[in-house]
DNA sequence: GTTTGTGAAAGATTTCACAGCG
DNA sequence: CGCTGTGAAATCTTTCACAAAC
């Protein structure tokens, strides 16, 4: 059982993480005209664990060459067909909000794989309306007929903590696969769901927290 | 060596995201009325593990009574306590984008704990307006003096990835201790200074691998 | 020479399971 | 009785260190 070539669903999120992390460094090596870099010089560049690179890599299969390195180009190319970045995916945003709104705009977002669809919220008045960036915004009624034809693999949560539960079933129920939520909220998804929260409070309580436990006498670092 | 008064900074990440987690889970207990609760029924509720909730709470004391469970009110003000929130901490946020205006008008932000100070941007035009909330944008140039004035503890990046690295050496310079950033690229913090990342792309990516490798024959759950 | 890919070791985190308390 | 707090076991993750490959 050397590289399975369906590593499954037993990938942990550490590893999917430090993948992407990997990609954008591999762009930006690209863009500076790298066309070979070695998993130590990646490492002391970006300060990461070069050991960790080439075991995270393993997962996949043996990209590099020996006492050479891996090639920037066909490692990136390799990364994005591993992530499922290869072909586009389409994203809805519930809940057209402040947050709402500022995800359909953010840029990143509607780039290189992913491509925002719609944004979706039940207050008449922001109904038929667009985004700065000119995504409309349309009746949480339409979700399942827009998800259906639009084949959505991703839905953004971007409503109040009290409205998240809801719509995550009108999500699961639209048959949208995967859903991004900025809700502060423990959600409960149907088993074929993937879920992801991005808890934005929990950050800050956590610098909270370390704060809160600094060494008092904190010198103003002078010598 | 049972119960460090400062268990320090070798509380891992994972206990203290998960503390906000409990925190939260308790104040919606408290709202609906509930005195007391059972790590077990915790655990139930908010699809937790019980023993895991009984082993963070160790890391800081013994809050139970045995036979009985937590008193919810207490381990929540004993929670706030070792979160750090028992004192307003005031943040800012550079960059007055779509992104840095949505969050400083974001509740959860600017509530139990947190203050938003100002927006910092270095567009002229952008400059003296207000976000919707009223949360005025001043220029970047005075980032330090408003971080010495107001005794600003966490800075929020939500600039473009290209700027950031920049924008971090000015807050790092104007003594803020902490970090949260949104901006899509590796930073580097003198020491001092806690960081944490908010990375809207990996977690998108992440929901990608996984829709990539799952069951080809998904069936449609009706039964 | 250099660097990969990888077993084995070390370290971190979670889960188990139960003694002991209320 | 039920439940906490906690050592010990199981599991997961990272780091080490080196043989094999170029």
């Amino acid at each position: 059982m050397r590289h399975p070539r369906t590593p499954g669903a037993d990938v942990s999120d550490l590893v999917t993480s430090r993948l992407s992390l990997y990609l954008r460094c591999l762009d930006l090596l690209d863009r500076d005209g790298v066309a070979t870099i070695s998993s130590l010089r990646l490492a002391d560049r970006y300060d990461l664990s070069s050991a960790q690179i080439r075991k995270d890599l393993a997962t996949f299969g043996e990209f590099g060459v020996r006492g050479v390195g891996y090639s920037v180009r066909e490692l990136r190319s390799r990364l994005t067909r591993i992530l499922g970045l290869d072909r586009d995916l389409k994203v809805v945003i519930v809940g057209a909000g402040n947050l709402g709104m500022a995800l359909a705009d953010y840029r990143g977002f509607n780039r290189e794989g992913f491509r925002i669809v719609a944004l979706f919220d039940n207050a008449a008045e922001r109904i038929g309306r667009r985004s700065r960036g000119g995504v409309q915004i349309l009746s949480i009624s339409r979700l399942a007929e827009v998800a259906r034809r639009e084949v959505v693999q991703i839905a953004v949560v971007a409503v109040p903590a009290e409205a998240a539960q809801g719509v995550v079933e009108e999500v699961a129920k639209a048959g949208i696969p995967a859903i991004l939520n900025f809700a502060p909220v423990q959600l409960r998804v149907p088993p074929p769901v993937k879920l992801r929260n991005v808890d934005l409070k929990t950050q800050l309580e956590n610098l909270a927290f370390r704060l809160a436990r600094r060494r008092p006498a904190q010198a103003r670092s002078a010598s």
